[in-house]
DNA sequence: GACACAAATGGAGATGACCTCCATATTTAG
DNA sequence: CTAAATATGGAGGTCATCTCCATTTGTGTC
């Protein structure tokens, strides 16, 4: 996608500059509060470079954005690699909180550039979603989960936590909202299964 | 909240054109696009007028939030008397969807400023959580939805459908969301009943 | 090392959106 | 009808964004 150009040594040194500097004010929350000129500055370099290095914030954001996607990839294949399907992708979704919890201002960052019309992060995070949808695509196969819903749906749910990062009670709402994916994501035979402590007794009862 | 002083005739009929115009443009998606004082001229005011009125374009959308609100709220509170407390839920996040789809730009327009830091909006949004709350909290009373996930978690899950409104199969995911939620917000028993059809045949084969 | 060519730099200044201000117009009250 | 209060609108100031190009820096060659 991204032609290849071999990069002049200075060139690059700025490149990484800004991106790292921008990383920083990214987890800060700072990164619309700044007038763009000041953070070129902030990073070390004329308006004119971080112009040409980065046409827009958004393309910096996406930049930016590329290393996060990038870990959280590398994390959900781990986790599918060595762990029950189902299980993988309940870790994964909780271990996603997890991340944005801890990376609050990047997170906040990023949804609201999500939002955006621009849909520039939409690319970019298309390799996520790729990600996702191979997690639920093995746990449908081995039948822990239904096979009626798209893993799109999943994506939202996580859009839908990482966008609304202000709440009074994220934290518990955000778990919530997992649970609530995870539990109506359970296969009726699965969910079945689990619950067969509980239908002995209904048995009975019946 | 809003101190109520006895707007002058003209005043009124000012914002009142404003707000229709901004509803209209809400609805073009195209509120980003224009430059503020352009509106102004398109609504047939001045530009000190536009300003006195609405301050800032968050000013402007909450006043067309407002009504979006108000809407919906009656409508849960419609449905919460006239159904099952299970079926007035169900019925009331299917129609979100339904409305979603419906009025699309404005949709995305709110999305794009929820998810901005200003926090304009959340302040217009707590009308619609509290008839959300109030839809779950009869719910969970007759027994029908669990009790230990808080409704802020389907708040965040819509936040999430109105904010991803531009994904190609916004539709079939936006519903399979719903769907998850709903079967997740099931109570154990509730889902237990609800499969009972299966269990018969379970039971034999166990 | 020195030369030449390409690539990159940075910051001064043009551009254009946002918002303020106030002389004028309209409404309301007495 | 008059005056006071209220509202109007658009000209112009302010400030962030982005462009442009004279200068500097890196790279490959002899």
């Amino acid at each position: 996608m991204t032609t290849d150009k071999p990069l002049r040594a200075d060139a690059r040194r700025n490149r990484d500059a800004l991106i790292a500097k921008a990383r920083e004010v990214f987890d800060a929350g700072d990164f619309f509060d700044l007038r763009f000129d000041d953070f070129a500055r902030l990073a070390g370099v004329g308006t004119g470079t971080l112009y040409r290095h980065f046409p827009t914030r958004e393309a910096l954001a996406e930049a930016v954005y590329h290393g996060e996607v990038a870990a959280l990839c590398d994390r959900a294949r781990q986790l599918q690699a060595t762990l029950p399907a189902a299980e993988a992708l309940a870790t994964f979704l909780r271990g996603m909180v997890d991340h944005i919890e801890a990376h609050e201002g990047l997170a906040r960052t990023l949804a609201t550039l999500m939002a955006d019309r621009s849909g520039a992060l939409a690319e970019g995070s298309r390799a996520l979603e790729q990600a996702v949808t191979d997690l639920v695509a093995a746990a449908v196969r081995d039948g822990s989960v239904r096979d009626d819903v798209d893993a799109g749906a999943v994506m939202m749910a996580l859009h839908g936590i990482g966008a609304a990062h202000d709440r009074p009670g994220w934290r518990v709402e955000a778990d919530s909202v997992i649970t609530l994916v995870l539990d109506g994501l359970r296969s009726p035979r699965a969910a079945r299964a689990a619950n067969s402590a509980y239908l002995k007794e209904e048995i009975i009862v019946l």
